[in-house]
DNA sequence: TCTGGGGTCCTAGGACCC
DNA sequence: TCTGGGGTCCTAGGACCC
């Protein structure tokens, strides 16, 4: 007996959730106009975070900046996101789909895939997909699209055929039809990189890689890799539909200034305001951090990492900030102009056995007690999430 | 036109240990 | 004194996802 998933995925999430916002409040579907969701309109340097179907007709795409798109379409309508609005559409079509079937994987903030093999009860998988996708629309006001297949890769790649508001499939046999033709690009885990290298060795399309040997495709990106791809092209997935959450690994935060920066007080003002960000987050979700790392970014887009180990892990601003600060005095000179800058910890740990330091440093329960006032003002603040999702 | 913010995983070299 | 091999950890960098 074969497995049935679908993958679930709503059509322009945020521009969607944002008409249907709007059209709570008695303004008109900008659905049906050219227009974006971005983050700040303000901003020069923000970018598109979603765009309706008139829009991307006229050539406008998610990740453009706001400034490019303006210029093919003065009368675009922006839109401000709203993340807390988005979570709560989020969790209301996740919740429809989990009636489908508890077997449910969220796979980001507007995708996931649910493993249908025992919940179609002889029915036809493509009727109970279309179901689902109606009742969405009639329940939360958006539409989905829902790709239906015997794997989460081939019902991810089955969604994302033609859109919006639509059920297809994608069954082993029809892996040759509809999946071969496409460019290499279209298969999940087939990035930019990876497009230029396997396109210059003469492999265009999905089936040029399923065809290929594995020998010469590992010479181009690597045995494991290769692996993957091979199998992924020939519809082979045998990952099965995680139900569980993964506890977080790390977490980041970042900052891109309106215009690049090169004042040491500007740049250490911005780094205080994300140790502020992700000490606090890691203290909401208990975690502590044993790794700190900071980056930079230049005008020109390239990045400079560094990170350091902790002695033990922490989750204390001042203690994160200062391990930052020092890092960002071994890769930056000060005085070259920077675009961006950003703070991480990784290594996160639950545990709390705090080994007491007789030579702890006077000054911990004076950072501690400023975490706690900055916790508590942070807690009724509308906070993003941890992780999408 | 001029490019956000937040994650995951993999690779590769060097250090260190047995 | 010089020669190994294997395993793990650390750090930097790069690829991918939404």
């Amino acid at each position: 007996m074969g497995r049935i998933v679908f993958h679930i995925d709503v059509n322009s999430a945020f521009l969607s959730w944002t008409a249907v916002k709007l059209l709570n409040e008695g303004q008109p579907d900008i659905r049906l106009v050219p227009s974006v969701v971005s983050g700040d309109p303000s901003d020069r340097r923000s970018i598109i975070a979603a765009a309706s179907m008139p829009a991307k007709k006229l050539g406008i795409r998610s990740a453009q900046p706001v400034s490019m798109a303006l210029r093919i379409c003065p009368s675009l309508v922006i839109v401000q996101g709203d993340w807390s609005w988005y979570r709560e559409c989020s969790q209301g079509f996740i919740a429809i789909c989990r009636e489908y079937s508890p077997v449910l994987q969220q796979f980001s903030i507007d995708e996931c895939f649910i493993d249908m093999s025992l919940r179609c009860g002889g029915r036809d998988p493509v009727d109970v997909a279309t179901q689902l996708k109606e009742d969405i629309k009639a329940r939360m006001g958006f539409t989905v699209n829902v790709g239906v297949g015997p794997n989460k890769l081939l019902a991810k790649m089955a969604s994302d055929f033609e859109k919006p508001d639509k059920v297809h499939t994608l069954w082993e046999s029809e892996v040759q039809e509809k999946m071969w033709p496409l460019g290499v690009r279209d298969l999940l885990w087939v990035g930019k990189k990876t497009e230029e290298r396997l396109t210059s060795n003469g492999i265009k399309t999905i089936g040029d890689l399923a065809k290929i040997g594995l020998g010469s495709l590992s010479g181009m990106v690597g045995r494991r890799y290769a692996l993957q791809l091979h199998e992924n092209a020939n519809g082979i997935d045998d990952s099965p539909v995680e139900t569980e959450i993964p506890e977080a690994k790390s977490c980041s935060a970042e900052r891109t200034f309106a215009k690049d920066l090169s004042d040491p007080k500007d740049i250490d003002r911005a780094l205080f305001n994300v140790a502020c960000i992700v000490a606090h987050r890691i203290r909401r979700d208990n975690f502590r951090a044993s790794t700190v790392s900071m980056f930079i970014k230049h005008s020109d887009f390239t990045v400079l990492q560094k990170q350091t180990s902790l002695s033990q892990p922490t989750n204390i601003t001042a203690v994160i900030l200062n391990e930052a600060r020092r890092l960002l005095s071994e890769v930056w000179d000060g005085v070259t102009p920077l675009r961006q800058v950003g703070l991480g910890v990784s290594k996160l740990t639950h545990d709390f056995y705090e080994q007491m330091s007789l030579f702890e440093d006077p000054k911990m329960d004076y950072y501690r007690q400023w975490d706690r006032e900055y916790d508590q003002k942070r807690a009724d603040a509308k906070e993003e999430p941890f992780r999408k999702g």
